[in-house]
DNA sequence: GACCAAATATAACGAACGTTATATAACGAT
DNA sequence: ATCGTTATATAACGTTCGTTATATTTGGTC
């Protein structure tokens, strides 16, 4: 052994980080290898010490952050305990604050186009993200909200959020943003 | 007058649908200007004098495809006429075949994403081909649904299917669909 | 302190990108 | 029939892309 035994993990780790984030600012297809490296702190040569290719970064990215960060919503989903808290972080996540920080904020919502074009490898670590979600919803909420209100959350807070990036007007946005809000499955018709 | 007098308007035309119909498949960042103008059927160098940059095509085709066109779910949205037509076309739009046929079908969740990394004159040109929608859902519903059901329900028809579009598993594509289809804001809690 | 393997940096490749300059073809006007 | 203008085709520009080959640095090991 002739590095430190976790050099190559945490460069890994760096190199996940930057790829996401610089995802989130330029998409998948706007983002290069240069661009990620130097985000990370490295140079580009250095990134095919640790993936294939391009494409294989974007779906290993999502699962780095999502899961084994924990990192949905900074970190609040983890800490969330009941359905009322649930449904207050889904607000928050429908604000105009969040609406306005897309590098800070959630990745799905930047590159949900970019997934539907991606290939199958991509796509199944995607929805391992999805899943997790899923359960996270479930087990936090005591089985209160249904696995069928759980999804339509997820769609309509992804559909919600990007909408209101894709107009121009901030009045238009915030309609957008706080239409979402009152429609919120989960809270809507208990 | 040394040329038919509407030839420039139609090459127009045809480079607006081969235009959104590559971007698409492809992706705003994606598509290249030679590809667009090859499935126009001209080359490159024709598409400036049409147009000054990639980056004004974007805009323009959406309003050129959904307002001037009337193209929404392939016109359906035109001939509409009540309340439960628009909630019927809704289901169809998050249908598993409008959903795997994403050349054919809507082009907002495919460029959702590259929408909201563009510049203020496209956004701008997306946000009147929104507020056209919504002026069409008031007045085919006879203002039965609120502007607030109605942008709800659009964001989630265009998260819905993106996410259903995004995951691997044919599976959970169908039960995100079939979740969204449920909990649709023009049809809950009337 | 020399050595070796592992990790990263440097440099280069061909291909494709958006755009421009120029050449060619098409067609109404005379 | 010729001309002049308009629309499109051709060809080239400089950049940037993903990727690879090679060089250099790094840090445990002996």
């Amino acid at each position: 052994m002739n590095q430190p035994p976790d050099r190559k993990q945490r460069s890994r780790n760096k190199i996940l980080d930057a790829a996401l984030r610089t995802f989130k600012q330029q998409g998948y297809v706007g983002s290069g290898v240069d661009g990620i490296m130097e985000a990370a702190g490295m140079t580009s040569g250095a990134f095919y010490g640790h993936f294939n290719s391009k494409s294989d970064v974007l779906g290993e990215a999502f699962v780095h952050s999502f899961i084994e960060d924990q990192a949905a919503m900074n970190g609040a989903l983890s800490e969330c305990e009941t359905p009322e808290q649930l449904i207050e972080i889904m607000q928050k996540y429908l604000s105009s604050k969040h609406c306005e920080q897309v590098e800070e904020g959630c990745s799905i919502p930047p590159l949900l186009s970019d997934l539907g074009r991606a290939d199958a490898e991509t796509k199944t670590r995607f929805e391992e993200v999805i899943q997790w979600m899923v359960a996270q919803f479930q087990e936090r909420s005591d089985n209160e909200f249904s696995r069928q209100e759980i999804l339509a959350t997820l769609a309509l807070c992804f559909g919600g959020l990007s909408l209101a990036r894709a107009v121009n007007s901030p009045a238009l946005s915030r309609q957008i943003l706080s239409a979402c809000r009152k429609q919120l499955p989960i809270q809507k018709c208990d």
